[in-house]
RNA sequence: GCGCCCGUAGCUCAGCUGGAUAGAGCGACGGCCUCCGGAGCCGUAGGCCACAGGUUCGAAUCCUGUCGGGCGCACCA
């Protein structure tokens, strides 16, 4: 809650800008927040632009602009720096009493109300539902949903998809498993089903699949034939497969409850294809010329799509052409010819440029798919799915899916969105990239920009965690990491994870409360298994490659969820003691909080403890800087380290400082006001990561 | 070869649209429970921010190049 004082902050010294230098177009400037409180609160360092235009000193500047400004409502006072800062303290009683106040409270709240937003739609998980999930595709769930929750923080309407694909490979690889290799019957894998943990055999089925291949190329023929049965609903392959899917997509679900995570809509391809989008879509291309048969060379017979060169990344920053060195030819130099395929080279290279979106044997490829499904999404396709209830989730949450069936009454509007992320890790970027093209080269030029691909690196094991899983140790491998394979079967299960995870924090709670049922134990274990996992996965920039480490993951100490959620506890604690101890409610405690003297916030200047209460309170009142800061960057390693950081700064608070035991009342109560801020600020924070906070841990 | 990402403390990583002294966790060493819970707190040691240029009042951050590493560039998804 402190993005509104930084926005009065801004416009008032703009308008001073040009009253008091009569500067016609003010510079864009910042408002940030200086390293320490020593230095104020607010600082501008506009004074430094204007310079260079004013042919002044920064200095000289920042104090006629110190004078011009006036007094700003929550601004106790102003101050120009020696070097030519604006260093701004704010009025602090008033900023918490505004804060913690529940009526006073309800107004600032109205500052993040900004009109209706354009609907935006986040797709994300879409993990292949042949086996059980692993810490690759926690990654993109923890990240996508960790989206969402920043979204609708900022109050935008947020769809949540989770792209189901149904008619793929990786399917079609478990039903040869089932039917080559156990051959069993589909009843015979439903009673399996029933009495295994269904996703975790189709996990070693699909290994074992990858291996029966190897054994003999030529039953890479029976792969294609199941693929082909599946995407035709031929009978016993697509019977065995959508009841493979149903499964596998319903552990899934189930899985990623546990963590918090839901849906609004699972969008199945297998329904793209039988309501003809795909069959659509190619008209549309093909008549735009966005897409040609290409008839010769290589890829003879197949439909292909032009890349284009700006066929850049969404995510990032839109860039004006750069010029071209005029193109000399780039010396090859010496040796570097390659032992075999020289004469290929030149068509190779041209062929490179063409990306095939339908074969040459009439079956259409994913980014075909894709294609269609990103229309849809923008509602530029003229068509719809029909819907039907899939499941319920926590909340009440309804979660629908789509079908070719029969459609069910009550659907909400489902895409139509204005703008889109897609949640996939960094490797798919290169596909991200035509989905943008084929928008643009269709006239789409806005719903090209607003296509974001959400990229992220990948998670691989290090090599100690491998070992330790048992896979053998790759001697030739001298990589520091080894890659997450679920064709191998080589991976950290998320449900293994949070089972390791939830029985040793269960194990800890109760060493801690002894009075604690088991029950208890287990559910606060939950609790702190689901902070460890989903702050682990949110620590590190997207960038990042995470070498995801068991040891490691399964620390509750230092910079962890469990510290996060123990500082709330902590905070929590006080207020419990409070009503024990003394029968004072929170709002008892904080009545008449206005009119007590506030000499506890009044400690000011360098040699003011930096863990002091208003350092506390003031940071605490970032969250939505920094939230507003995540949703422009998509980087959560920003709100993860924010919120660390404020539960580090309210531990160093808390043991220097009584709160309780306080003698002095107006101290005390000023306290009690900043640890509610704080825990409720903190609380917040968590949720955005889809935390929550047991009562007790 | 082309494209994208990365290179910051012994290890693992932050450092947001350039701003005031380069941070955290872990590990190492040394302290702190008559007091709201020690999953905690305090302190010490540890860095030519890969390298070289450039832009700027100001660069870990932006630009160019070099070196080193990762990932992509399929009639897979």
């Amino acid at each position: 809650m402190i993005l509104g004082v930084q926005r009065l902050v801004h416009d008032r010294v703009a308008a001073a800008i040009q009253r008091q230098f009569a500067v016609t177009d003010v510079p864009a400037f910042t408002v940030e927040v200086p390293p320490g409180r020593a230095l104020g609160d607010l600082a501008v360092p506009v004074a430094f632009q204007l310079a260079r235009t004013l042919r002044k000193a920064p200095r000289a500047i920042a104090q006629e602009l110190a004078g011009a400004l006036g007094t700003i409502p929550g601004v106790a006072r102003v101050v120009a720096t020696p070097n030519g800062y604006l260093n701004l303290y704010l009025d602090r009683p008033a900023f918490l009493v505004d804060r913690v106040v529940p009526a006073r409270a309800a107004r600032l709240g109205e500052d993040l109300d900004r009109g209706p937003s354009a609907k935006t739609i986040v797709e994300h998980t879409a993990i292949n539902p042949n086996k059980a999930a692993h810490i690759g595709h926690l990654r993109n769930a923890a990240l996508g949903d960790t989206l969402v929750r920043a979204l609708q923080y900022r109050r935008i309407p947020v769809e949540v998809q989770n792209y189901i694909d149904d008619t793929g490979v990786q399917v079609a690889d478990v039903i040869v498993g089932f039917l080559e290799i156990e051959r069993l019957s589909i009843d015979e894998v439903r009673r399996l089903a029933d009495s295994t943990r269904f996703d975790y055999y189709c996990w070693d089925l699909y290994a074992r699949v990858t291996e029966w291949y190897e054994g003999d190329k030529a039953r890479l023929e029976i792969r294609a034939a199941t693929l082909r049965d599946l995407e035709h609903g031929a009978r016993p392959v697509s019977e065995l497969g959508a009841f493979i899917v149903d499964r596998i997509v319903r552990a899934h679900l189930k899985t990623m409850a546990r963590l918090n995570i839901g849906y609004d809509l699972l969008t199945f391809e297998g329904d793209i294809l039988r309501l003809k989008f795909w069959a659509h879509a190619f008209d549309i291309l093909k008549a735009q010329g966005a897409v040609f048969l290409q008839t010769e060379g290589r890829l003879e017979g197949c439909w292909v799509m032009r890349i284009e060169d700006e066929a850049d990344g969404g995510a990032d920053a839109a860039e004006d052409e750069s010029i071209e060195p005029s193109g000399e030819s780039i010396e090859p130099k010496g040796e570097s010819i390659e032992p075999k395929g020289e004469s290929i080279e030149p068509v190779k290279d041209a062929a490179a440029r063409e990306k095939v979106i339908v074969r040459s044997n009439g079956v259409v490829t994913y980014v075909g798919k894709d294609i269609a499904n990103q229309f849809w999404k923008f509602g530029l396709l003229g068509r719809d799915f029909r819907y039907h209830r899939f499941a319920d989730q926590a909340g009440g949450r309804t979660l629908w899916a789509t079908t070719s069936l029969e459609g069910e009454a009550g659907a909400p509007p489902f895409g139509r969105a204005s703008r889109i992320y897609n949640v996939i890790d960094s490797r798919q970027m290169y596909l991200q990239a035509l989905l943008g093209q084929a928008l643009r080269t269709l006239g789409h030029p806005r719903e090209a920009e607003n296509s974001i691909h959400f990229s992220y690196e990948m998670v691989a094991l290090s090599h100690d965690t491998a070992r330790q899983l048992g896979y053998p140790e790759d001697t030739g491998e001298r990589k520091p990491f080894v890659e997450v394979s679920g064709r191998k079967g080589l991976g950290v299960k998320v449900d293994d994870l949070l089972d390791l995870l939830a029985e040793k924090a269960a194990g800890e709670v109760a060493r801690r409360n002894p009075t604690f049922s088991a029950e208890e134990c287990r559910k606060v274990g939950d609790a702190i298994a689901v902070g460890a996992i989903r702050y682990f996965m949110l620590k590190f920039s997207r960038g990042t490659l995470i070498v995801f480490d068991i040891d490691e993951a399964l620390s509750f100490e230092g910079e962890t969820g469990p510290y996060l959620q123990y500082a709330v506890v902590r905070a929590n604690n006080i207020f419990q003691k409070l009503k024990e101890r003394d029968g004072l409610t929170e709002a008892a405690m904080l009545e008449g909080l206005e009119r007590a003297s506030a000499e506890e916030l009044a400690d000011e200047g360098a040699e003011a403890d930096p863990h002091n209460l208003w350092a506390l309170v003031f940071e605490a009142s970032r969250l939505d800087d920094v939230v507003d800061q995540v949703v422009r960057s998509l980087e959560f390693s920003v709100l993860a380290k924010y919120a660390f950081g404020l539960a580090q700064l309210f531990n160093a608070f808390y043991h220097r400082y009584s709160i309780l035991n306080e003698e002095r009342a107006d101290r005390r109560q000023w306290r009690a006001a900043g640890v509610a801020y704080v825990r409720q600020q903190l609380s917040r924070a968590l949720d955005l990561m889809g935390i929550g906070v047991p009562a007790r841990m």
